[in-house]
RNA sequence: GGUCCCGUAGUUCAAUGGAUAGAAUAGAAGUUUCCUAAACUUUAGAUGCAGGUUCGAUUCCUGCCGGGACUACCA
């Protein structure tokens, strides 16, 4: 993208230590000080945007000062106003709606917060805090191949990651696998039934989707076996536990325990033919893992933290052997952390790792991307980790996010209505070529190109429908529309910025012709201001995002700005050779929109094309 | 039953306690000799119900009604 230094030339003061609107905090803080010597907390003065149908940029709000002021609001925020508007150089006018004070900014100091930020090449990075953040997503089942609502998983805790990453965290991202367990030994039980060594090139599937495969074959004889154990007077759940399939899985998974060769030496195979899926799938939604952890090898960790809880009386024995955490005080349960049999449940192993990780990667803080419903989970795991008196524990922080359902209702894998993730990544691809073509905008483009820009336009636009959301929210997923590439879409926000990067390729060959004088710009317009404004408030945006846990925060923003800018530009000409001036000004202003339209697109993972 | 989450235009989503509740879609009507019409402009349409807190409530509190999750010696 273009750097705009050498078309963006005129007199500037000195490099500005304060954003434009710290320099107004500071002068309404300022201005109490001296009208009535009371000194504003910084954290209660909310500057807020001034709405569309007044006069003006920022908005102090002056109803919670009255028993400062005592005066009326109108006659307060008159006084107030007087007051910036002679002693702050970036105000230039006011005024006074209710108890709305509207500041009116001058167009020099625009100007110049657009400046600064052409200036700052790292802008919309935060200087680096020096805390480690882990960031633990995806966690798949490798018994079956990734849906949609992996997808939401992995896009949230890759954007969150990207998201604290930009605001100066060192971020760790990792998957801890669950690669071990009853679910595992019944797709090898039904392979080794019925799959007659059957490999993923002879089957002619990624390695995930044949063992997925296999899970459905287990699950439809189970569901038989059962049917008749029902069919011959047996209790239903008494027939659940006892059909063959679900006994021989059983006794799989002890096998398995005991590390028996031929078991072991299956497991390793198909568990490969997986990974080997999972990567392919990985790769193709732009998603890398700086650590892998296996629950295989961290199954049984954990126990000697039970011994430590008990020391410690945080936990405490039933007379059936079993251990218990007592979180009635939390308002919580009672809740089990090993079994009478002394083998490891879900919680501890869930604390082994928490040590095991904090070990490998001092966090100050964990995030744990996974779905709403062990909301509770993760409550009693934090607790569990607090009494224990672990420091990190504080850090932990359960980013929960609500299912994906579907218009026919929640996705269910035994009834088949799961939206299988690779089969939607290459439903994508494929609309956003077929989209594309009949455009007619693909005339240009060699075909290499044109494929890489399908792939950015269809993952771009999943991606950006599920991260759009407030995460913490139930969504719908409408397959008609996540495939749309009009209205509040990341196509649309991919257009802008290829719009823009157009404009860019006909700046530069404009290029002798664009210096302007910043003096000779006497008048921005209002939509022009709105826009340096939303500019100026990125990195607001992006501390916000990662203070909330959420990349829709960002989602909004990007989409906010590309439609200000198509609004805008739509209908004034900016290339005016009578007016070099603001043309430069103007192109400038572009550039910077699409640097951070960039920007904010690759926080959540998207990327953004040239052209298009 | 208990705990937690969610109820906003026909639909999908917004709104640190702030001004006349914003968008997008679907509906109606327009805009391409000019940088990219995957765009833009105009139009119509909503806070589940009842109280409370205050200058001001979609937001906070209480109750009710609706939807969902959790509530296993499953993971």
């Amino acid at each position: 993208m273009y750097d705009g230094r050498n078309i963006f030339t005129y007199p500037y003061p000195q490099r500005l230590q304060m954003s434009l609107e710290d320099k107004l905090k500071k002068g309404i803080t300022d201005a109490f000080n001296a009208i009535y010597q009371f000194e504003i907390s910084a954290a209660d003065l909310a500057l807020q945007p001034t709405r569309k149908e007044f006069e003006g940029a920022y908005t102090f709000v002056i109803f919670p000062y009255l028993k400062v002021t005592k005066a009326n609001p109108e006659t307060s925020g008159k006084r107030l106003g007087e007051w910036l508007q002679a002693n702050v150089a970036e105000v230039e006018g006011f005024n006074v709606v209710k108890g709305f004070v509207n500041l009116e900014i001058s167009h020099k100091a625009w100007i110049y917060a657009l400046k600064e930020i052409i200036d700052q090449s790292e802008f919309g990075t935060l200087p680096a805090k020096n805390e480690k953040v882990m960031v633990e997503f995806s966690s798949p089942n490798t018994n079956k191949p990734l849906h949609l609502g992996h997808l939401r998983n992995n896009f949230l805790g890759d954007s969150i990651a990207r998201i604290f990453d930009a605001c100066g965290y060192e971020v760790m991202k990792v998957n801890l696998v669950n690669d071990r367990g009853i679910h595992i030994c019944k797709s090898m039980l039904a392979y080794q039934k019925y799959g007659n060594g059957e490999t993923p090139e002879q089957a002619g599937l990624k390695g995930d989707h044949l063992i997925g495969k296999y899970y459905v074959k287990f699950d439809e004889a189970y569901r038989k076996e059962i049917a008749e154990l029902v069919a011959s007077g047996v209790d239903a759940e008494k027939a659940k536990k006892e059909a063959s399939s679900i006994v021989e899985a059983q006794e799989m998974l002890k096998k398995w325990e005991d590390q028996d060769p031929e078991t072991v030496a299956l497991w390793t195979q198909m568990n490969e033919w997986v990974y080997q899926g999972f990567d392919r799938t990985y790769e193709r939604m732009g998603i890398t893992f700086d650590k892998m952890y296996k629950e295989s090898q961290t199954y049984l960790l954990g126990k000697g933290i039970v011994e430590e809880g008990l020391e410690k009386e945080v936990f405490f024995r039933k007379e059936n052997r079993s251990v218990w955490v007592d979180l009635t005080e939390e308002g919580m349960d009672e809740k089990l952390v090993l079994r009478g049999d002394g083998t490891a449940v879900y919680m501890t192993q869930d604390m082994g790792t928490s040590d095991m990780k904090h070990q490998d990667f001092p966090f100050d803080k964990n995030i744990f991307v996974v779905g709403n419903e062990q909301d509770y989970h993760f409550k009693v795991l934090f607790s569990i980790m607090k009494k224990l008196g672990r420091a990190y524990a504080s850090g932990m922080h359960h980013l929960s996010y609500g299912m994906v359902d579907l218009p026919t209702g929640k996705m269910k894998s035994r009834e088949g209505t799961v939206v299988d993730a690779d089969d939607l990544l290459q439903e994508m691809f494929d609309t956003a070529k077929a989209h594309t073509e009949a455009l007619g905008k693909i005339e240009n483009m060699e075909l290499e190109e044109a494929n890489k820009l399908y792939e950015m336009l269809g993952i771009g636009a999943l991606k950006y429908f599920l991260l759009k959301v407030d995460p913490k929210k139930r969504m719908l997923f409408k397959p008609q529309e996540s495939i749309q590439f009009q209205g509040h879409t990341g196509p649309f926000i991919q257009y802008t910025h290829a719009r823009i990067a157009a404009i860019m390729r006909r700046a530069r060959a404009l290029e002798s012709s664009l210096d302007f004088d910043a003096e000779k710009i006497s008048i921005l317009d209002r939509r022009e201001s709105e826009l340096i404004y939303r500019v100026t408030d990125f990195e607001k945006v992006i501390a916000e995002a990662a203070r909330e846990y959420s990349p829709s925060i960002i989602a909004q923003y990007a989409f906010d700005l590309a439609k200000d800018y198509n609004g805008f530009y739509q209908e004034v000409p900016i290339f005016n050779e009578e007016n070099k001036d603001l043309m430069a000004f103007r192109i400038c202003l572009s550039m910077v929109t699409a640097r951070v339209l960039s920007r904010s697109m690759g926080l959540l993972g998207i990327d953004v094309p040239e052209r298009m």
